[in-house]
DNA sequence: ATGGTGGTGCGACCA
């Protein structure tokens, strides 16, 4: 089963990369984030048409949105964190086949020390809670998507120049470490240990063609599925697309 | 030090 995470930066821009890009990596399941849809205006008819017979949604307009996409049928979807009564559409959860899936789109919190990054910790501690829950009663579990956070140096282009800057800060790094802590681990640090491998490059200045990124698009996998980790990738393609998203896809291959 | 790009939507925000 391949399962993959992209944040495409408004669905309905990018649709025909969506498309073209399933076509050449066609994952089993697809979690989107930053669809910036509500969910009347989501393109059901053109994403079935894709083969995603079962999709579970939650967007809204301007801002965030995520979405899982999947071949086979989802159930027990869960719609944000239980207990957490946010606005912002982030988080939806489902299980497909005997694999529960989390799609995230965590908060990036805007600069270390401001309000949105006081929201960012409430919010990630918020969601470790919830997940010590899920992973009690799913242990195969996928957590993935967009943490705007990269977990190490080594996921940093320039690691003095982001020191301690929000997605790469001490408290963002140690509220996913307690995340991980609860028996997940990051997929594709763990197949591949080389630096230079990013997810995320920022529009301005050139940064994708310059290889100035972050790896902040992660798909973390339960110790009970290490077992059946075949392979992990972040397919870089799609970036090279005319009017493309920030993102680049992150997918793993379950066996 | 500033602003540099892009999405939404038409001004200002978020990233």
């Amino acid at each position: 089963m391949k399962i993959a995470s992209w944040n495409v930066n408004s669905l309905k821009v990018r649709l025909p990369h969506l498309e073209e890009w399933v076509k050449l990596a066609q994952p089993d399941v697809l979690a989107l984030q930053e669809t910036k849809l509500e969910d009347p205006a989501f393109p059901h008819g053109e994403i079935a048409a894709l083969g995603y017979a079962h999709r579970a949604v939650s967007g809204q307009k301007t801002y965030n949105g995520v979405a899982l996409l999947s071949r086979a049928p989802i159930t027990d979807v869960q719609v944000g964190i239980p207990g957490f009564d946010d606005p912002q559409r982030r988080v939806i959860a489902g299980t497909i086949d005997d694999v529960r899936v989390v799609d995230l789109y965590v908060v990036n919190g805007q600069a270390v020390g401001s309000e949105k990054f006081a929201y960012k910790l409430d919010w990630l501690a918020r969601l470790r809670d919830w997940l010590a829950q899920e992973i009690a009663r799913h242990p195969r579990l996928v957590v993935l998507g967009d943490f705007n956070i990269a977990p190490a140096d080594i996921d940093v282009h320039d690691p003095a120049a982001w020191h301690e800057a929000v997605l790469c800060s001490t408290p963002e790094r140690d509220a996913l470490r307690a995340i991980q802590a609860l028996g997940l681990f990051d997929s594709f640090r763990k197949l591949h240990p080389q630096a230079g491998e990013f997810s995320w490059w920022d529009y301005r200045q050139g940064a994708f063609r310059r290889n100035i990124g972050l790896r902040i698009d992660l798909v973390l996998v339960s110790d009970a599925l290490r077992p059946r980790l075949a392979a992990a990738g972040i397919d870089r393609v799609p970036r090279t697309w005319e009017r493309p998203s920030d993102h680049a896809p992150a997918w793993i291959d379950l066996a």
